[in-house]
DNA sequence: CTTGAGCTTCCAGTAACTGGAAACATTATA
DNA sequence: TATAATGTTTCCAGTTACTGGAAGCTCAAG
């Protein structure tokens, strides 16, 4: 399939899918006309890289991710370790997003807008640790 | 409190205050020497875009998560429905981030590292839409 | 009172795109 | 079949969101 129908699957601009190519990140075949030929395959790659990009992870660590997603040699002990760190990561940010959501809420609707520092979501905010 | 000390409790690099700053999406006041000086409400809202931006969300949408942190007419609709689509979008982002999760163990606990068209994960990895 | 850490501004560099020009390929319409 | 519109190519420049480094001022410790 051409690059258009491409990133209309993946999700992925045209543009950004050359530019990953650039990097390294995405290969593609190419047709005789001299377009680039993906498989859906390089689609669910795509998807993969959109949706760890959209999610805050840089494009070293969709790097990362994609050796998981494609070594062969899925028992050594530094992939096995990486995909570890990766999902708790992963589980980090769930947490983070929960509370980012819950903030929110409670913001729209309990709080005054005002900057009181007795406000209740304030000390919820100062509460959470930023180990990174 | 020094900018140090704010980034330090914030998770924000210092450089990177001082950039929020430039683009005004904190202010800061002034000691008599010249050198920032920083409240607790500071530190809470550069926690929060500190995480907002880790999440995925940029500048621009920052921006908008801290009108609603900060807005006193709370009520007015127009914030009421950005703060109902800020939700769905976090919503939305935790699903993935679950979604990305399974897919991640799966690769690392089922799959064969050979991208195989049969290989489960990918079927699961098609389905998801991509609708933004 | 000097030494070192922390702060200031400014300017340059990097990461990750994003837009636009010029040219070739394909598809749709007249 | 001619032509116009759309899709693709490469290349180069611009943007966003930082990030590093220089030069100079301030402050706390010895």
């Amino acid at each position: 399939m051409n690059i258009g129908a491409a990133s209309e699957k993946s999700g992925l601009p045209a543009k950004t899918i050359r530019y990953y190519e650039d990097i390294g990140l995405l290969t593609a075949d190419r047709a005789s006309n001299g377009y680039r030929d993906y498989s859906i395959a390089d689609v669910h790659r795509m998807r993969f890289i959109q949706r760890s990009r959209h999610l805050g992870f840089s494009v070293e660590e969709c790097r990362q991710l994609l050796s998981l997603y494609h070594d062969k040699e899925r028992e050594s002990a530094d992939v096995k370790a990486l995909a570890e760190a990766k999902l708790a990561e992963i589980d980090r940010k769930l947490v983070e997003l929960a509370e980012l959501r819950d903030t929110l809420r409670h913001l729209v609707r309990n709080c005054h807008g005002d900057s009181r520092p007795d406000c209740p979501i304030l000390d919820g905010l100062s509460r959470s640790d930023h180990t990174q």
